[in-house]
DNA sequence: TTTCGATGGCTACAAATGAAACCAGTTTGG
DNA sequence: CCAAACTGGTTTCATTTGTAGCCATCGAAA
């Protein structure tokens, strides 16, 4: 009889291996600043590009619009972010940092690559270079038929 | 001054390519029975190892106890799997697939395995092999400190 | 034994999420 | 010019998830 074996079927091992990494990290921003994920995706979309709409954090981010909604709500009401209306089209809102969530941004970032790193730090050379090869040509390969007929 | 790149920070790769292929591949047992991913793993995890507890299903297959214990219950509403108490320690119950969860498991198996085929068939040779490798590697970076002191 | 800390499993409540509907405002095609 | 289709962003509601606490049972230690 033919089984699937769990452990080693690639969307599992993905999912695992995801959740177990990125809620290992959660409990940095959680700890530090009580962010959710959404939340520390946001600020550091902007912190990373200056200013964005909420659309583009929602691209840059791969966040459902209603995550990227109720983060940037959270966030203006902390005061870390403030949004001003775009001058051609009233629908749009450009969001930016204030000196707050600047500054919480700055903290968090050698906080986030210092946790990438001791990730990594584990790993061969080798080893390394097979996670960002294959992660690679794992990503091409979905983003280029996500566009149907 | 020292920003971060979400797009190449490693934890944000992982979560959004896992969540893209996890999400695809739900389609698959959505569309066809209706399952949602805790049920599938539990099927999943019942159909290759025969019978197992509910802790052990909650191990193997990485899900909250809580999250097995509701897919549990609905499998066996759907009566595609039964409980049988253990002799020795009346807490413990086996879990097992019905002829109905057999069957159910024995259609997904083959599904599984092609979405897998097609996710790879994207890839050189080289690169599936720098996932299993970089995969492997990472797992067993983060598998090794989950223990704490 | 009795008692006390673990363990298997469930449930109740709170928080996070997604789908769909919605509201402005904008574009397009007649 | 105006209606229809579309887009940025929010809200509502149902579903999913996590946390914490619960219950029953078990094992060890007194």
């Amino acid at each position: 009889m033919d089984i699937l074996e769990l452990e080693s079927f690639l969307p599992y091992r993905l999912y695992r291996l995801a959740d177990a990494v990125s809620r290992e990290f959660s409990k940095v921003y959680k700890d530090r600043h009580g962010l959710t994920r959404p939340e520390w995706r946001t600020l550091s979309g902007l912190g990373q590009r200056g200013t964005m709409t909420a659309t583009a954090l929602g691209e840059q981010s791969a966040m459902h619009k209603t995550k990227v909604s109720r983060a940037v709500a959270e966030l203006e009401r902390r005061r870390w972010l403030v949004r001003t209306p775009d001058e051609d089209d009233r629908r749009v809102e450009h969001l930016t940092l204030t000196k707050a969530g600047l500054a919480a941004y700055r903290e968090m970032v050698p906080l986030a690559k210092a946790f990438e790193r001791e990730l990594l730090a584990k790993l061969s050379v080798g080893e390394r270079g097979s996670i960002a090869r294959g992660l690679a040509a794992l990503e091409s390969g979905l983003t280029s038929d996500k566009n149907g007929p």
